[in-house]
DNA sequence: CAATAATTCTATAGATCTATAGAATTCAGC
DNA sequence: GCTGAATTCTATAGATCTATAGAATTATTG
């Protein structure tokens, strides 16, 4: 009935095509929002000829948040693994973070807005990149403290997760804002974690 | 058709139920994943009977945002005004932020979340309410600057949207974890901000 | 160009869900 | 306990929306 042969360069092409439409059309309207025949409409097909690419429309929405959450996923990967000193792999995640928020922001917002409305089953895959991700973050603020590069006192699983929270925060902001400047929002954030909003006591300065 | 009698203290109590069952409904399946149906039951009555306090879907999501919004923006007119150091005004906003959080987590969320689903009318009031409180959390800001508590170049307008994101960041994770330690959140929050994770290079208290 | 495979279309069953109308019930004050 | 007002109920019109089946079209390959 749908022999859908999905080695076929062709088939990927519009299946990936198929992902960016209902990513387009989640991230506006949410999932239940959505409907399957906006993202049809999007993709410039008929509603019911979408079933060809998705089995179910939750099966659209675990596709989206999976593609939205691999790419910074990866590059988090060769940042925490590089031997760069502390504020340059700090710079780097921050950095990719909100980067890929101008790349595949819908995507992205997506996952982060959506992802609780799949059944748990759905979920494994997404909370094991999103752990991962977390946790190497923290690995990051860990060696920063055994370096002396960061404070002893800093408590990591909480700075890791502040920095997730401000990224996407950011992120909300890029994806309304074209004209933001991710760069300098990356380095403001940057410096607003290493060195806070005090003055410096005895660096001079001022 | 309706009398709809708004002075009595019956139908006020009743209303405020009936608010309160929509957050809760909308925080956990979203606008347009919850149906009227799912409120009316959390009230104990029947979803025909629901329009006898909203005269539509979309009024219940407003009054929900609004009522999420309100207690905590009057809250920020308070420490935005009162005289005390920096250091306390952004511990008490942090503060105020996260337990709002843990009183109205439902309302809150469904604020942050859910209102731009609402077409632009209904969010001229949100939209005021929320801008004033970016204001003054930035008013705070740029005064801890005047009184050399902030360093001068800090963007204020970029650190008040960063608390902001933070806040609302821990605050989803509050609204999960009923044991999480609100007071203990907002400190570390705070501490961050003033001084970052860089050790504090002239005070010598390692 | 014929035959087979892949893709898209049309049409629709079946399951929602919102909002309304009018009947039934409950409440308040006398 | 009677009476009018307030509240809730039942029933339903009308508008979705998902997912499927099978026909029609388009691409591929020998």
């Amino acid at each position: 009935m749908k022999p859908r042969n999905t080695d076929n360069p062709r088939y990927q092409e519009q299946k990936l095509a198929a992902v960016r439409a209902a990513a387009s059309v989640f991230s506006e309207k949410g999932f239940h929002g959505a409907c399957t025949r906006d993202i049809a409409e999007r993709l410039g097909i008929k509603q019911g000829s979408l079933y060809y690419y998705f089995d179910s429309k939750e099966e659209a929405l675990e596709e989206v948040c999976l593609y939205g959450l691999e790419s910074y996923v990866d590059n988090m990967e060769a940042i925490a693994g590089a031997d760069e000193p502390f504020a340059a792999r700090l710079l780097a995640v921050v950095t990719n973070h909100l980067s890929r928020y101008r790349e595949r922001s819908e995507a992205l917002k997506v996952h982060n807005d959506e992802r609780l409305y799949l059944p748990a089953e759905r979920r494994v895959r997404l909370k094991q990149l999103g752990s991962r991700y977390r946790e190497q973050l923290e690995t990051i603020f860990i060696d920063g403290v055994a370096s002396g590069a960061v404070r002893n006192d800093i408590d990591c699983h909480f700075v890791a997760q502040s920095v997730i929270s401000i990224c996407n925060g950011f992120g909300d902001i890029i994806v309304r804002d074209a004209d933001a400047d991710v760069f300098d929002f990356a380095r403001k954030c940057t410096d607003l974690l290493l060195h806070g909003t005090s003055p410096q006591p005895a660096s001079g300065d001022e």
